[in-house]
DNA sequence: ACAAGTACTTACCCCAAAGTATGTATCATG
DNA sequence: CATGATACATACTTTGGGGTAAGTACTTGT
């Protein structure tokens, strides 16, 4: 984990924007790089760790790890371990993080509404 | 304006993300910090240079004419200046940047529904 | 003549998010 | 006995988005 400088400009001007506007706030909890395709993954049901990392071959163990604990903490996803060997370890969206499906959905549209093809 | 390394993984993600990914797609178009908001307000009407400003005030000059300029070649607003001294500008949302009206009030619903509050 | 308002532009710097690399624990199988 | 599979952890480096500060050009008000 990154420790981040508390008092920096742009922490302050993050933290505003995250009280002020409704949109900054979504986007802190579902931007940046990684994020928006494993809730994308996530959408069709639950996967496993290795499955994500299937899904996502450029993503590293790092930051599907890290995105995933990150989003544990926003109750985003849900994490279940079955304590056996070899682990078993399964992610899924939780209640809020379904609620996300109306936005992502809205984007997906917007996407192919727009010039974006796959591949 | 920042001169990117072409040669980076950084970059080869974010494109693959961007091609592969239609939730990625959108958020490199209205992802990062300033961004949204600046949607957000253009959500409420025309807006001139200089209101935009006042409505957000820890933005800087330098942030606010880029991400503008950047969301002018994204054809998600529009630029409109009257040749007249004292200059005149307006920007408002092109018809894709209307189309994203959908996504930003999801994510306005959303946000209000998690622990989102105004202050 | 000088400050103030308009809408930018440009050079330089900093730091947090992302990437690289390697290590950990447990058990099954050859 | 060592390799592979599982699901992580952690130290170190890079880089690109954002911040700081100052300048531009043109006109109106005092």
């Amino acid at each position: 984990m990154t420790t981040i400088k508390e008092n920096s400009t742009l922490n302050a001007n993050r933290k505003n924007n995250r009280a002020s506007c409704p949109v900054s706030f979504v986007m802190s909890k579902i931007g940046g790089h990684w994020k928006p395709i494993i809730l994308y993954h996530l959408l069709s049901g639950t996967k496993r760790y290795n499955e994500l990392k299937k899904l996502i071959p450029a993503i590293t163990e790092k930051m599907l790890i890290q995105h995933l604990k990150q989003m544990q903490q926003d109750n985003l996803v849900i994490r279940e371990a079955q304590n056996v060997v070899p682990p078993f370890v399964t992610y899924r969206l939780s209640n809020e993080g379904e609620q996300l499906r109306p936005v992502l959905d809205a984007m997906v549209v917007w996407a192919f509404a727009q010039d974006f093809k796959i591949d």
